[in-house]
DNA sequence: ACCTGAACACCGTTCAAGT
DNA sequence: ACCTGAACACCGTTCAAGT
């Protein structure tokens, strides 16, 4: 006899993603992601092999969001300021949603596949711009650098290791600009 | 009847730290931590008031490493050259320990003043070089942007970021370079 | 003083049984 | 087809009882 779904792998993922926004990747059990889509947990390894498994689709679900928030932020005034945008942009997701943020990078077992293509693509509005700066073929390591200055500044001011004293936006924008002239500068590494 | 000690808090957390590196953050359980001290895990709560304050402990544990190596880094050769000694100490150091370096930016629950302060002590190596170079009064700034970059690109890499093509060390040269490049070309921004 | 076995609540996961 | 209760192994944590 059939059964209609009482749920989806989206209503899953989505469920589990406030979860961990609201209380920390600890709280986002099985149970608690099954309560949150009025189901029991057995019913979801249907859809998800295990928790670890439900954990990469939150991540992929993050840098797809990422990434769609790093498309829509505003160009048109030049390569280097459409990098800031992009950097603020970056900042600004971040911000709104720091636990998912935080699952971005983390050690999720061994390297996931389905994570690893996420990451690259959330990656290319950034690598696009820098390209037409640039020239493609020398984009991918000045892309580097700025994308690892952003990722380090956000990740050690989500995790509160510029909460002594400073100004932290000012920080962030003199990084930007230091970085961004780097830039203007760049010629590829021999090799 | 008094009785002796059969461990101490120092081999608790370097036993922890042995599983964190060898099996993951997942594998350092109670049980698996006191199993390796020779005890059972309700002994460990003499010492240390849960889990998270034993993981707690091997971050500041692993903190001071870190920062003993930066302290250990060559130096003399002018602040710059300085400055990329320690920045490849920090990196060979994460290379080295890759899962306590997860640890050190994770989110450790609410913030633990334990790991405030030892994350800011180990940056003090640093932060001493920028300061004799540009100034004590406006180190904090460019030290921030150099620790974000370092930190940034590492996590990055440990997290396999950088898998896809180009040469990491070249561009780990690279990016250091520019980012000291901008520290000698650094003005402190307004405010 | 420190250590332990036993117990409890909770979680991930499996599976036979339901519809 | 999908969902569930029941069960199992395992973990964090507490505590009364041991020495």
């Amino acid at each position: 006899v059939p059964a209609n779904p009482r749920t989806s792998n989206a209503d899953i993922v989505a469920a589990a993603r406030a979860i961990l926004e609201e209380h920390g990747l600890d709280a986002v059990t099985m149970q608690a992601v099954a309560a949150r889509v009025g189901v029991r947990a057995p019913s979801l390894y249907k859809r998800f092999e295990d928790r670890s498994a439900l954990i990469s689709a939150v991540a992929v679900d993050a840098f797809e969001e990422l990434g769609r928030e790093l498309a829509r932020a505003p160009r048109g005034e030049g390569p280097a300021n459409d990098l800031r945008r992009a950097a603020d942009a970056y900042r600004a997701w971040a911000h709104r949603a720091p636990r998912s943020y935080g699952l971005l990078f983390a050690d999720l077992g061994a390297g996931v596949a389905a994570t690893d293509d996420a990451r690259a693509r959330s990656a290319e509005p950034v690598l696009s711009i820098v390209g037409d700066w640039l020239g493609i073929g020398s984009a991918i390591q000045p892309t580097r650098m700025l994308v690892a200055f952003v990722h380090g500044f956000v990740s050690m001011e989500l995790a509160g290791a510029f909460r002594l004293g400073g100004d932290v936006d000012a920080a962030w924008r003199s990084g930007i600009d230091a970085v961004v002239g780097s830039l203007e500068r760049w010629r590829p590494a021999p090799g």
